[in-house]
RNA sequence: CGGGCUGUGGCGCAGCUUGGUUAGCGCGUCGGUCUGGGGGACCGAAGGUCGGAGGUUCAAAUCCUCUCAGCCCGACCA
């Protein structure tokens, strides 16, 4: 394409609200536009940059045998009602009336009207199938945020596995980890695999595929020299070894005036691992006390992960003052017995700790949490932190900031039951079948490339998905032997199945190169009379700054190995 | 939903405290001249209901009230 004729609106400063790089550089490089927030146009750079994401997505999907399908994106309520989400989604999701007065939402994900259509698949021997679609998504996100990575209408590849046994969905399941590290990989992107909680969505396991970068919102746990590597929301860690203080024959109440805080406490000769946090919760409609070391933090995910509960927090002032007569800086769980208690497993055999009395202003010393505490329930519900030990081999855990690039979901067979998914094995049983679903946002994909590759003069998108490979930059216009040079040029390469992008504007060189450096396309030929006369072209590099002058005999060829060489190198 | 910030031509901003000609500046855009290997110079021009509504006032971008929108932090979130 010649860029006289192109709509590419190039800004030379960014919005004043766009805070994230990819947001900048992508609403600079004219590849998007705010329609309002979460809701972004996609101007024909950034839609031919959606366009090649999505068919490296759709090559990597039917290579493990997905077939691709179109959903619609309006629903009728009764399939969310069947699967009992109608309700559990909140207000995440978008709802209205139609005329008739039929309730209807627009779809956050497609489990249950691929479910429904799964009642169609009759037989085992049709299995296994994996279905999948590239569709747009409507989420009502309570904080869109970060240009392309939060927003409220999106385009994700979803795609969804039937099979008959847990064995089947394992191989299902490995076939689309395996084909998202592929897609990753293809995409430029450095994305690893990480234990992770389900969310909504339910079912057994599920793998998230994480792209580190600061403009990420969910932190995840690494081992520094094995394989472990979990979102922190579900992460564990051993315990680093704490001496327990010696216990007296029962707890000992002492005063606390104005002592509010653990680390109040802990000035009183109490050190917050010696410390038990008792936490209140409102949890499904039940007041409970959740208690963890003193220095640790409570993760309600992995609480609501292992105990299943759906509605959780924190209870009121008045709420704990009625249950434990004491206001918040003074609880403890010693003697209660009518809540149900919830213990982190760090307290597993403390003695000696400190707590809250349920007495404002005292607390106690000497707790044996075994002795003193009715425990009902022993859970890991606490947020890892950084450089404790890894569970599998003992070395620091690091935490760092990543974008959620794939998530990967065990379902098993909720979805398939609610929806009456069953088919007849080889016994003429009826068998209800087990599900996968596997979701990859395509807006958040180009985000975090943007997010990871660009540099002070703008970005550098990866030969797989450039909105164009190579650009000509014809530096006089009204040269015209140089104008007639980098025609051909254009031509040939554009013959050898290249995209190109010539730069026919009438502007100054300066101008041009800052516009394609911004826009970062891969490869970029100069064409100017200087050159000519030596019988080089200029072939610079966006990624590696490099610059080469190649002969005009063998521009054409050796830009078309650049080309295909930067392609296949990603596979 | 809680906290903070911001709305003035396509983009970035000034003006607002202390109301007063025709609302400025840079970038961009259009026409022209000179230029031409890293966002060039000069001349000329177009483009603005100052987010919206109501109010105070002789007079409102500026003061008051309400409201809408956007961004950031938190809560929340596949």
């Amino acid at each position: 394409m010649r860029w006289s004729n192109l709509f590419i609106p190039t800004l030379r400063d960014a919005p004043a609200e766009a805070e994230a790089i990819s947001h900048q550089l992508l609403v600079r490089g004219g590849f998007i536009r705010q329609l309002q927030s979460g809701h972004y146009s996609m101007l024909p750079l950034g839609w031919k940059i959606h366009k090649k994401v999505a068919a490296i997505i759709r090559e990597e999907m039917d290579a493990i045998g997905g077939q691709e399908f179109l959903l619609p994106a309006m629903h009728p309520a009764d399939i969310w009602q069947k699967s009992g989400r109608w309700e559990t989604m909140g207000e995440e999701m978008f709802r209205f009336v139609d005329r008739k007065g039929a309730d209807q939402a627009l779809g956050m994900t497609h489990e249950e009207v691929f479910a429904s259509l799964g009642t169609e698949i009759t037989s085992y021997r049709h299995l296994p199938q994996i279905w999948y679609q590239i569709q747009t998504k409507f989420r009502d996100e309570p904080r869109p945020k970060s240009g392309l990575l939060r927003v409220r209408e999106f385009a994700m590849k979803d795609s969804y596995s039937f099979d008959l046994d847990d064995e089947g969905l394992d191989a299902s399941f490995s076939l689309h980890h395996d084909a998202y590290v592929q897609i990753f990989n293809r995409l430029g992107l450095d994305a690893f695999p990480v234990e992770a909680s389900s969310g909504a969505m339910g079912g057994s396991a599920s793998v998230e595929f994480m792209v580190e970068s600061e403009a990420g919102e969910d932190d995840v746990a690494r081992c520094s020299s094995c394989n472990y590597s979990a979102n922190v929301e579900r992460a564990s860690a051993a315990l680093a070894l704490i001496e327990n203080r010696s216990s007296s024959g029962e707890p000992e109440s002492f005063p606390t005036p104005d002592v509010r805080t653990i680390a109040e406490l802990a000035e009183l000769g109490h050190p917050p691992e010696h410390q038990i946090k008792t936490l209140v919760y409102v949890v499904d409609g039940e007041l409970t006390l959740i208690l963890l070391r003193g220095d640790h933090p409570f993760l309600e995910q992995k609480f609501i992960d292992i105990t299943g509960v759906t509605d959780l927090r924190p209870a009121t002032g008045e709420e704990i003052r009625s249950a434990l007569g004491a206001s918040p800086g003074s609880l403890g769980a010693v003697g209660v017995e009518n809540l149900p208690i919830y213990a982190d497993l760090a307290l597993q055999d403390r003695t000696g700790m400190a707590t809250g009395a349920n007495v404002d202003d005292t607390h106690y010393s000497g707790v044996d949490v075994q002795r003193d505490i009715a425990v009902n329930e022993w859970v890991d519900v606490r947020g890892i932190l950084e450089g404790e030990p890894c569970v599998d081999c003992g070395n620091p855990i690091t935490i760092s900031r990543c974008i959620e690039a794939g998530h990967i979901f065990k379902l098993g067979r909720r979805y398939a039951e609610a929806m009456g998914t069953t088919v007849l094995d080889s016994e003429g049983k009826s068998q209800t079948l087990t599900m996968g679903s596997y979701g990859i946002g395509v807006e958040r994909a180009m985000a975090a490339v943007a997010e990871t590759h660009h540099d002070e003069n703008g970005l550098i998108w990866p030969m797989s998905i450039a909105p164009y490979e190579v650009a000509i930059t014809l530096l006089k216009t009204d040269h015209t032997d140089s104008v007639d040079l980098a025609e051909d040029i254009y031509k040939a390469l554009t013959a050898a199945g290249i995209d190109v992008l010539l730069d026919d504007r009438e502007e100054r060189p300066g101008v041009k190169f800052a516009d394609s450096e911004l826009i970062g396309i891969p490869l970029r030929i100069t064409i100017g009379p200087r050159g000519l006369e030596n019988g080089i072209a200029e072939v610079n590099d966006r990624s590696t700054n490099q610059k080469a002058e190649i002969s005009l005999e063998t521009v054409v060829e050796e830009v078309t190995n650049m080309v295909n060489d930067a392609k296949n190198e990603s596979f």
